[in-house]
Parts: structure tokens; C-alpha cells; sequence
DNA sequence: AAAGTGTGTTACCATCATTGTAACATTAAT
DNA sequence: ATTAATGTTACAATGATGGTAACACACTTT
């Protein structure tokens, strides 16, 4: 099981936007450096617009913008708004027998354990922000280039 | 998205396997505390053997018990077994364009980011035990039953 | 005012993972 | 031999995901 990939290109589109610095990107042009269609990005876009981390401009010259600076959104926030408003584990489908010690009282154990091991994802994720990313995507760049040349 | 039942399952089965204290217990009756199908049960006892975590005796009077102390399987070990062998997070389905600046670069930083979310998970899940786990049970069942009393 | 551009949303399809279910060969105890 | 149990396979139903097309609406430009 894995976390979709909503996540990774949320994160993409975010870093192309700061890119932009003010100006309106369009779905177009962001769908041609992720790879993919441009609903799937207005799709994805509508979800982060939800949330504040995007505004959008719409009708011709529009776009999309990031809603506040790059240093203040992080991978936590991009990662509640396209991927988990609530429990990132799932407990049973159904519930299990009430008759026995320890299905009547295993799922309040595990709702403990499970939320403390999401926090500690969201934590770490908190600890992240757009500017991080951007900087490290250049570094990242530089390196790979200083590599070949 | 969500971390499939199978972890919560997992956890529960191992969990009666410590009541049982050496007595092997049938995938039926673990079935039955669970509310689900046996052969279900099979199936993640299956990955649980797999990991060494469980081992289990054919045939009749047959049946499925800890391979090794409560106290030496935590939460971690039971994720890694039925969950997520590899990479918690998705990255992009197709490879982004590898002429942009942005989309050449942002999956190696991805990784490291999401690597570490997961890190941050696993290491919290690898703090709790099986018998952590049933002792937190057992306080669960003690509270609410002088609760209703 | 008219034409053109781009968003926001809907609908639909293909694919895949998950869960439940039945079936069956194999193994072991009685 | 008979019975009981695992381990595995196959299959259906369900739901999430990602790709695609379509279109109403908003806005700019001419």
C-alpha cells in the first residue's frame, strides 16, 4: 500500500510556482514539466486552492499562484490537503467481536498507536517547507552538472 | 489514501496468539474474534510467518503461534511484514521532463524528504511492542468495565 | 461587442489493490 | 482411515487512482 502519487506532484506543481514568483503559471505548462494531463494538475490544484496554500486567476492571462510565501508552506500542509484530512492507517472493516477482551478493546489500542505513528510522519513532514525543496532541487541541479561537465 | 486493514488485523492476531502462551490457536477462532473470513487470517498469517514473526503446525490439532517473545515484535516488525516492504509514498507515474530544471530534480528530492517521513513512522511504530500492545488492552478493558460498573 | 484563453468541474474509462469467499491439495493427529 | 487444520489458488465485488474529454464560466484583449 502506498500513499498516491497526489502527493509528489503537489509538491512538483508547488516548487514550479515559486519558480514563477508572481506570475500565473497555467495548468498547461505545469502538466508539461510533471508529465501528465492538465486536469490531472487542475485537479490536484483545486485541492491545494481548498486548503489556501493556491490562488488562481481565471480567463485568459490567468493562472495559479502560491497563495503565501514558499517558506511558510510545508510538505505537512501540502500533504492534509491532497492526501489525508484524517486516519492515514485503517482499522478493521468490520468491527471486531465484541464478546471477546481483546476485540472489544483493541481498536481504542491501535487508534493510540497508529496516531502516534502518523504524527510522527506529519512531524517530520512539518519539518519541510517549499523553499527547502526549491533549494535543494538547485543544489540537487548544480551537482548533477559540476558531475558531467 | 489509507494504510490498509491488514496492519490492524495483523496486530490483533498477534495479540491473541500472546493470550494463547504456547497453545497454537486455529485461523477459525482467530477468525471469529477478528469478524472476518479464516482464510483471510491464512493470508496474513502467510506474510507473518514469511517475516518470522509467527510459525505454524499443519494438520490436525494444527494451528499458529509467536515465534518469538511479545516483547521482541514490535509495531515496526508487523508493518514491514504486511504493509510496505519498500516506499510508503508514490512517486510520479511517468518520469517528469527531464528538461525541465524542476523536473529533472525533484524525485531525488522527494525520496529523501518522504524517506525521512517514513523513517519518522517506523521508528515510532518500532517503540511499541505486541506485549506493550496487550498490556495497553487489558488497562482499556479494566478502565471500562469500572467505568460502566 | 466579439473572440480567445484558461480555470473549475463533471463524467467516464481502465487499472489496480483490497477484502471476502469458496475450493482443494497437503499435512498431521487420533 | 478419518478428521482437522494449514497454505494456496482463483474469483467476484468494491473502491481509489490516474488519464481523458467536454463544457460552463470568467476574464483579457482586440
Amino acid at each position: 500500500m502506498t500513499i498516491s502519487s497526489r502527493f509528489a506532484v503537489a509538491v512538483h506543481i508547488l516548487t514550479l510556482l515559486e519558480t514563477g514568483r508572481g506570475e500565473p503559471l497555467t495548468s498547461e505548462y505545469m502538466a508539461g514539466s510533471v508529465n501528465t494531463n492538465p486536469a490531472v494538475v487542475r485537479r490536484i490544484l483545486s485541492m491545494l486552492a481548498r486548503a489556501g496554500i493556491t490562488v488562481s486567476r481565471l480567463g485568459a492571462g490567468g493562472g495559479t499562484m502560491l497563495a503565501r510565501s514558499a517558506a511558510d508552506i510545508t510538505l505537512k500542509d501540502i500533504y492534509r490537503a491532497v492526501e489525508c484530512q484524517e486516519h492515514l492507517f485503517a482499522l478493521h472493516h468490520e468491527k471486531p467481536n465484541p464478546k471477546c477482551p481483546i476485540g472489544r478493546n483493541i481498536q481504542a489500542v491501535l487508534e493510540r498507536a497508529t496516531g502516534a505513528a502518523q504524527s510522527a510522519l506529519e512531524e517530520e513532514l512539518g519539518e519541510r517547507t517549499v523553499a527547502d525543496v526549491m533549494a535543494e532541487v538547485w543544489a540537487e541541479d548544480r551537482e548533477a552538472r559540476s558531475a558531467t561537465i
